[in-house]
DNA sequence: CTCAGTTTGTCACCAGAGTTACAATTGCGA
DNA sequence: TCGCAATTGTAACTCTGGTGACAAACTGAG
């Protein structure tokens, strides 16, 4: 199957475009751009295609966040499937998420002025940008909340129970990765998912998890 | 000036409407609510009112988030100014954010079949809520990367100097509040909150907080 | 097959935040 | 004016997670 015909499958699987009917995919595949990524590239190179919507066709990427003190903190990995949207219309300032590859990748990216394009002529497009970005919202709360509310040893088992619901039960990650985008340590993880194994909630392997009970890590997470 | 007047206002000034121009603003006023409520109460009560868009007109209001295992955290307070946008279209499940007020406020409240109507004619509206929400989503980000990113001490910092930016210089917050928010117990954060203190960056009071040296407290968010 | 680089598993030590509890202060209403 | 409730300031103790370092296991390229 050619990256064009995946990715006009995974938009009309998509959540954001539900209702939209197919001129909508057609117009977002027409006017975007596939392009092919090495392992460890830049998604947004430079000029305006750093800002509108990127979809992930194939392979995965890290993404990252400024936070302040000019860090970049790792807060998400995202496989086929996972659409982005972002703006630099509003309060200017540094990009709001850095996309970089772990794998070699398949992107189809719509910049902002293709978006423009679009919905000259079916301005419906931008509820569908709005309720991308509002299920980005949700996932970005639900990572705060995470955050804030809960103890290490069942924030972990949250997100990998997220995890394994959007991208399968077998998570291509290392634990130094994971550790990061969890804002603890290495050692930490390691211990609680060596906890998690003997539980028989998952297997590790090297350098993925595989996740065998998801609802029992529910149960932790909400313990 | 009259409630309505000071929402017209308000949201002549909001970034996510610049661009669209007073009919826009008159149509989310002639289709929107007033509503006054009283220290304590729900923003949303029930029905589809729970889902659109809402503006902050006076007082304060807490927002919650639903967290793994049935609770609620409070990740926020908005004051004047301040509008969130959600929905129920996508996912189903609970309210995302629940708005309880701290003080007496009053809130302009624009369901969502209001907008729906709105757009029927101003299908430019789609575009304001992406952007508004695209807002919201930036600060949930920040607030995640902050607490996956910084230690303690430099979160509260970067907090107390976001809230100072958004509004004004005096924060009426307890520190009970403030440390649930943050992830931290309230004794952290009045240690910390002294210490700043003592360095001049902030005065303590009653029920309340003044930032005295925003960009201090930049500094030590960065260190 | 071999080797280099990556990833995982493990250790001892220590800084720092949580917990519980209580006293002092402030604001508000009777 | 006088309490009552809410809020802030403070203490000792416990315990979890971070740090730095190292060995073992695994992968993939040559």
């Amino acid at each position: 199957m050619s990256p064009r015909e995946r990715a006009a499958e995974l938009l009309r699987r998509s959540v954001w475009l539900q209702g939209h009917g197919p001129p909508l995919i057609e117009a977002l595949l027409t006017h975007g751009r596939i392009v092919h990524l090495a392992a460890g590239a830049w998604a947004q190179s430079e000029g305006d295609e750093q800002t509108g919507i990127t979809l992930v066709v194939e392979g995965a990427v890290q993404m990252l966040c400024a936070a302040p003190g000019g860090r970049e903190v790792l807060f998400g990995q995202a496989g086929p499937g996972v659409a982005l949207g972002q703006t630099l219309r509003f309060g200017g300032g540094p990009r709001l998420v850095t996309l970089i590859c772990v794998e070699p990748s398949v992107l189809l990216v719509v910049p902002d002025h293709a978006l423009t394009r679009i919905a000259a002529e079916r301005p419906e497009l931008w509820q569908a940008v709005a309720a991308l970005v509002y299920l980005q919202l949700r996932g970005a709360l639900m990572i705060a909340a995470e955050a804030v509310a809960l103890p290490p040893r069942q924030r972990l088992a949250a997100r990998l129970d997220v995890m394994a619901r959007t991208g399968g039960p077998t998570l291509r990650i290392n634990q130094q990765a994971l550790a990061e985008m969890m804002g603890l340590s290495r050692k930490t993880v390691n211990g609680y998912l060596l906890g998690f194994q003997r539980g028989g909630l998952l297997t590790l392997g090297y350098g993925e998890i595989e996740v065998r009970d998801a609802p029992g890590l529910r149960r932790v997470a909400e313990s």
